[in-house]
DNA sequence: TGACTGACGCCGG
DNA sequence: CCCGGCGCCAGTC
């Protein structure tokens, strides 16, 4: 299965997060959505879970903080790594969480041909 | 069709 | 903070 137009545009945000910070399932839906393509948090759950070895997945977790068990080992390597501490199943998302310029993020997606 | 299933999120208790 | 319940939506059976 190929990624549709709304997955590349997933994997293009999810690719922009700088190393070290953070973003949840809902906070990339918000992103694409304000782009003009439909998007919700599950739907960027289950683009991730087929695609998401392309783009630094573990900068994606759930709205509190915690990491879905399913990924929570190799999520932790990789995050502590850009030094992001967890207590376990969980970060501090408040602390680490990335607030990009959404014509920013806009421009990237069009530059790379998504849209 | 319709039921079931997620790397989710918000609200109440 | 944990848990249950409900909404969500594309994919699968």
């Amino acid at each position: 299965m190929n990624p549709s137009v709304r997955d590349e545009c997933v994997l293009e945000v999810v690719a922009q997060i700088p190393a070290g910070n953070l973003l949840s399932y809902g906070d990339v839906a918000s992103l694409v959505a304000d782009c003009g393509v439909a998007c919700t948090a599950r739907q960027v759950a289950r683009c991730l879970s087929h695609f998401g070895s392309r783009v630094p997945w573990w900068r994606v977790v759930q709205s509190s903080g915690t990491i879905a068990e399913q990924v929570l080992v190799p999520a932790r390597g990789h995050l502590a790594a850009e030094g992001i501490v967890t207590d376990g199943r969980r970060v501090d998302l408040d602390e680490r969480r990335w607030f990009p310029d959404p014509e920013e993020v806009r421009a990237v997606l069009v530059r790379s041909g998504v849209l």
